[in-house]
DNA sequence: CGTGCGTTTGAGTGAATTCAACGGCTGTGG
DNA sequence: CCACAGCCGTTGAATTCACTCAAACGCACG
């Protein structure tokens, strides 16, 4: 696909800490770097709400952050978790169509659009970059659109448990930065059985959740079982 | 595969019918109008698969395309339908994430990607186009995910046909080229309910039915309640 | 006039939901 | 140090909505 080095100044900010932060591998994480301010998000905190207008854009440091809307009589659908490293906040019109809000305490990196966009002259690389981060985010929301097709809470939860997997820094045990309402409203299902269905998997021996927010995949082999019923 | 007319010979196919092509407005269309090769698709043809190379890009002209995947128990996940004037076949990779196919008979405009990418020096308007394009494709994802969320089946047939009602040519009735098993794969729903539900929305006067392709919407405001429920 | 396909309709089942209660951790204040 | 309140998560029982299985219908086509 493409990629190229940024034509910055990388070398002042130096990260902190925030598990999982590689973000200084790629090239849009030196603008943000090099332009953005960092704010700190108390735990279910705005960041920004839906229709507002979309004159930043963000990215994780340290912490989690949901994407999500809101239906009149209550239900909410959360259209994606954002980790430490993500971009995101970045719209096609002038709005932004879903409101962001922080899991937990976490801090992101702000920084203006036009700012990021004026970057270069007419459209340098970084319409590229923005391309590539649009693509990223299109990929993960035709996954989303998968994982909510016709597909049960075991299916579900297993394709949600790899996710978090794969995103999360590579150790052992998940730490899940969201509530279970949090998955429930992620995965289209409700609180009770995103919990029954964990418990269900913990008695069958394919996880075991020693405190609720973190997971130990045991068979991992049975997750993508359940999940891979995809695209044969 | 599938086989089609030489590349080149574009300046004898006259644009012809295709109800909706306005394709011409746009910047993207010149070039596909321009380089493109112009190919017929029978009913339910594939235009290209799960994990082929994605060296082209497509518009429909006429007919209409879907795009999907299936798992190996059968099931089958349709992530988008394409009508006129549509593009598709944009990847992040090099290799198709869904396949595609003629949902009736069609005609679709191909191009090389790398043709189009080459069109102007090193990322000159064609990024630009492209990106657009992509933030496009990202937000028909996100509002299917919506669609695929915590809804019950009379929201979600609601939503499908505003949804084709705003993408199909402004006229009285809404001519659907998909069959119920489509309408089912796109929404996550089974063949049965879909025709259960409209049937139900018959009887209840929000639309009328005078063949089972063909839909007149009775009650705009009725759909639009029933999807309204989304975002307060 | 059958044959085949897409669609509708019916009856019974089942998976996830709703409603409701309980259990367990955390922090606060007596 | 313990008591208690407030969350968050789990578990149970009953319900419901969509699903599965099955049959019939209507229409196009040979």
């Amino acid at each position: 696909m493409l990629h190229w080095r940024s034509e910055a100044v990388p070398g002042a900010g130096s990260p902190s800490a925030g598990r999982g932060v590689d973000a200084e591998s790629d090239p849009a994480a030196d603008a943000f770097q090099m332009m953005g301010a960092r704010i700190k998000c108390d735990r279910n905190a705005e960041i920004f709400g839906e229709n507002e207008p979309a004159d930043y854009l963000y990215r994780v440091v340290s912490g989690a952050v949901r994407v999500c809307k809101l239906m009149s009589d209550g239900r909410r659908q959360i259209g994606a978790f954002y980790l430490p490293g993500d971009l995101f906040g970045l719209e096609a019109d002038d709005f932004h169509r879903f409101s962001a809000e922080a899991v937990c305490d976490s801090e992101v990196l702000v920084v203006r659009r036009t700012a990021l966009l004026a970057r270069s002259p007419v459209n340098g690389p970084t319409i590229a970059e923005m391309w590539v981060q649009t693509m990223s985010h299109l990929r993960q929301a035709q996954n989303h659109m998968l994982l909510l097709g016709r597909k049960t809470a075991q299916e579900r939860i297993a394709a949600f448990l790899l996710e978090m997997g794969e995103r999360s820094s590579r150790s052992g045990a998940l730490e899940l930065p969201m509530s279970r309402q949090d998955i429930a409203d992620y995965l289209g299902l409700t609180i009770e059985t995103v919990s029954r269905t964990l418990t269900q998997l913990e008695r069958e021996g394919v996880i075991s959740i020693p405190v609720s927010r973190r997971i130990v995949v045991r068979d991992r082999a049975a997750l993508d079982e359940m999940n891979d019923r995809l695209a044969a």
